[in-house]
DNA sequence: ACAACATTTAGATGATTATCTAAATATACG
DNA sequence: CGTATATTTAGATAATCATCTAAATGTTGT
């Protein structure tokens, strides 16, 4: 996993808006920006920066692309901010 | 919590450390400093970012100035990206 | 009060970022 | 095949960011 593409796309509440959209089921790009009041092209930027991080993955269908969260890397982060909380309760505990 | 600064602070490489380096203990701004490669100010404008997402404290102690995690906002981030992975398990799986 | 030490503030600089418009690419359908 | 639809790519711009140097602030001990 690339820890800092992660945070990094982390970072953006554009972003992070699409990540729970995602939650609910895949979507397709056209679908995610009528949710958003910017152009396409924005849009698809941060698809780009989701898709680096590994956080999404994209299938075309048609003549739309539609988009899915990976879920495994979104459970990396968790272990990964797990990580950064001293004393985490609830989990392993381990090294 | 300020959720946007919170992330905003994670998506550095350098104030992620710190926050690690922090989970054994305080440390004053010195001492910090001295595991980094790069200027005092540096690093102050980086602690400013993780006080302004309230994840640090600071105290004054004599000359130094000592920082210390702030555990209750580490773990409202916790729950902040569990509630981000979707199906989330080992925690309450609430709405 | 002064000198040494520790840290922050101010101001500047170059890199990265979010956003836009316009053009390009890809797919579907008549 | 050509037109409409969906999305991305290219290129530009303004804002934000990480970093630096230099100066300011606050603290201690003499």
């Amino acid at each position: 996993m690339k820890q800092q593409e992660v945070f990094r796309a982390l970072a953006d509440p554009t972003r992070r808006a699409i990540l729970k959209r995602l939650q609910k089921g895949s979507l397709s790009a056209g679908e995610i920006g009528a949710m958003f009041d910017m152009t396409g092209a924005t849009l698809s930027h941060h698809f780009t920066v989701l898709k680096r991080a590994d956080l999404v993955r994209n299938e075309r269908r048609g003549r739309n692309i539609v988009y899915s969260l990976n879920t495994s890397v979104m459970e990396d982060l968790t272990r990964l901010v797990l990580d950064l909380v001293p004393a985490t309760r609830g989990r392993g505990e381990g090294k």
